[in-house]
RNA sequence: GGUGCGGUAGCUCAGUCGGUAGAGCAAAGGACUGAAAAUCCUUGUGUCGGCGGUUCGAUCCCGCCCCACACCA
């Protein structure tokens, strides 16, 4: 760490804590741009749903990874790692400073740690594996797994088909354990990094929560749901205020039932978030509310780094 | 007012032929390397509506009462 690096200030915290506004401040305050790190905000088909930032916020400073990609394209944490950090030193020519905002836990690590170099996958030998898992369920997962990659089996997660089928498409590609190509070792970057996780009393963000997820649908949710019919099955539209909405279409739950259940969500997604930052021992928290307080700590933060 | 069916975990309910009870959901905690707003793991003591009675022992049987729902008046 010294005085003549450049800064990456993230921004992280649960769903509806307020992020955006302080992101915006503080960008502003050091005359600079953001990037953003949230798996689903980077799709242009995707803005009421995900809480996009307003077109009045992202006017007033410029923001990356906003809007930025089609869901056609392929999106994952290894992308965001390539892209974030190629923008970031497009941005640290101009700037001292930049800022990150997200709530996409693994995004940021990507980003800040790296992520070990993967096999590329085969499209079909994945597609495979998925329709085969659909056939014949977990029993028949767990079986290959267990004869293809016993490694995985004895260390790795048995009842999670998603990490499982990673796996399978791994070893089946290369033949090798997907355990071999994790080091976990983390990666140095020329820049130094300041977090700052913001929080806010459970009862606070939960009323942040529900008013939000009301203002979706005075905001045309529904609409929003129907014109991505086509895309109903692609990754990112697995996700809170969309799902629930396209069950709701499909005579499945009342209007005010999906409501329900969309908030329900949002609640345990912002549970898993703080799970994920509260690990985080870089993390230096400060009360959402207190914007004031925060540019004070961020000023002081990069005071001493 | 009468009849019927209920009142068990925050919610929906199961169950105990009498030996103080368990599922789903919620909630809480946790994990996390190319789907991460995803995916997965762990955690269940509650005057079994109230008061009496029978019994060695009642949430379970009996009586009365309270509450909810349905139907009949």
């Amino acid at each position: 760490m010294n005085s003549h690096k450049k800064t990456v200030f993230i921004i992280c915290g649960p769903t509806a804590v307020g992020k955006t506004t302080v992101a915006i401040a503080l960008a502003k305050h050091f005359h600079t741009e953001i990037i953003s790190a949230d798996s689903r905000q980077c799709f242009k088909e995707l803005n009421i749903g995900v809480a996009r930032p307003s077109k009045w916020e992202l006017e007033e400073v410029p923001h990356h990874f906003i809007a930025s990609h089609s869901l056609t394209e392929k999106v994952n944490a290894a992308f965001f790692e390539q892209y974030a950090l190629k923008k970031a030193n497009e941005l640290f020519r101009d700037h001292d400073t930049i800022v990150m905002v997200g709530g996409t836990g693994l995004y940021i690590k990507a980003f800040t740690e790296g992520l070990d170099r993967m096999p590329e996958i085969n499209e079909s030998v994945r597609k495979k594996i998925i329709s085969d898992y659909e056939k014949n369920g977990l029993p028949w997962l767990r079986e290959e797994i267990k004869t293809k990659d016993p490694a995985f089996f004895t260390a790795g997660e048995t009842r999670n088909p998603q990490r499982m089928m990673r796996a399978l498409e791994v070893m089946e590609s290369t033949g090798r354990s997907i355990l071999e190509f994790r080091s976990h070792g983390k990666i140095d970057r020329d820049f130094n990094i300041t977090k700052i996780g913001l929080e806010l009393a459970k009862e606070e963000l939960h009323q942040n929560i529900n008013s939000r997820v009301d203002k979706m649908l005075d905001d045309g949710l529904v609409e929003e749901v129907i014109s991505l019919e086509e895309y109903r099955d692609n990754n990112a539209l697995q996700t809170v205020g969309y799902s629930e909405i396209f069950e709701h279409l499909d005579g499945k739950l009342s209007l005010p039932a999906a409501i329900e259940e969309i908030k329900k969500n949002t609640r345990q997604y912002a549970k898993r978030q703080m799970t994920w930052f509260r690990k985080d021992k870089e993390i230096n928290w400060v009360n959402a509310k207190l914007t004031n307080a925060i540019m004070v700590k961020a000023q002081e933060l990069i005071g001493h780094s």
